[in-house]
DNA sequence: CGCGCTCCCTGGCCGC
DNA sequence: TGCGGCCAGGGAGCGC
């Protein structure tokens, strides 16, 4: 489920409860995730301070004061849960539920920490396509996960400049392109669809093909997109959850994605508009890209 | 090298 | 209500 916006999303609600803290106890309930945990997983996290929680891509960096970082994906059904211990709280901006008994107990709940808050933080995934590993922190870079990791999208570095030259002679279709996590990293295929879309680029588009003139609303339309949806608490489908336990909001003001057979919406508002018609009696269609759905409207998107 | 297909795993939903 | 089939936000691996 996760894309940027949702891991982004989940970092802003864990961070009160990790950020310079102390994971005073971690405990591995299940294994079994996508790769095994590291040797002595659990007592190289006791103890350990955690001085920064940041974001690459879809990934959430957990740097230790062990020199350490504990590196997290959520895969397709991962989440993080925290709760406050004794009572209903509020930290930060955020206000966590009382652990209900049982809580880090459920069937698909991998890890528990516990910090100093203190708190109870809770990994679950049921799909098992997540996983949790250490690596030495000034490896990160080098390390398997990120050395051919494409830049951020929300970062300067993403400009007009970089992505016409990232799409430039491609021969696959742009939305292929974009998904593609070495050119930029951390769209997936929901943001991809609805960027696209607020962009008028058709999905078959092979990326090479972009007219000058469309690059930059594609790059206005992805940073946007990704903007707008993280504000919104990310997307949530099924699984997503924010670490207070609430649902995402942006599912809700999706144009395109999961809307097959219904009307286009044109553009709902100008802040979506990067530059069509806001009237269309067409309606969403949906195509299969290199194995995932694309959806878009043939009218608005060329 | 670069592409797309398949698979990993579980569960929700749809249609019969 | 029960059950089989299909589908899902990610990503690695493999074959062409």
């Amino acid at each position: 489920m996760p894309e940027l916006p949702e891991v982004e999303t989940v970092r802003l609600g864990l961070a009160p409860a990790l950020e310079g803290h102390v994971i005073t106890q971690a405990r591995i309930r299940r294994g079994n995730l996508r790769i095994p945990f590291p040797p002595r997983f659990a007592e190289r996290l006791t103890g350990r301070k955690v001085e920064r929680l940041t974001r690459r891509a879809k990934y959430l960096l957990a740097a230790l004061d062990s020199g350490e970082t504990l590196v997290i994906h959520l895969g397709m059904s991962g989440r993080m849960s925290v709760y406050a211990e004794g009572h209903r709280q509020k930290l930060g901006n955020y206000v966590y539920d009382k652990a209900p008994d049982g809580a880090g107990d459920g069937k698909h709940d991998h890890v528990v920490f516990e910090t100093d808050v203190p708190a109870r933080i809770v990994f679950n995934d049921h799909r098992r396509f997540g996983l949790m590993t250490l690596v030495a922190t000034d490896a990160l870079d080098q390390d398997k996960l990120f050395k051919d990791m494409g830049i951020e999208p929300l970062s300067d570095k993403f400009n007009a400049a970089y992505l016409a030259k990232a799409l430039g002679g491609k021969k696959t279709p742009v939305k292929s392109a974009l998904l593609d996590q070495r050119l930029v990293a951390g769209l997936g295929n929901i943001y991809v669809c609805e960027a696209l879309f607020r962009a008028g680029i058709s999905p078959k588009r092979l990326a090479g093909s972009l007219k000058k003139d469309q690059i930059a609303p594609l790059l206005k339309a992805i940073k946007s997109v990704l903007k707008d949806a993280i504000a919104a608490g990310g997307s949530t489908l099924r699984d997503h959850a924010q670490a207070t336990g609430d649902p995402g909001n942006f599912q809700h003001r999706f144009l395109v994605y999961g809307r097959e057979g219904k009307p286009c919406k044109g553009l709902a508002s100008s802040s979506e508009a990067v530059g069509h018609k806001k009237r269309c009696k067409d309606t969403v269609k949906r195509i299969v890209q290199a194995g995932r759905s694309s959806f878009y409207c043939p009218a608005c998107q060329k």
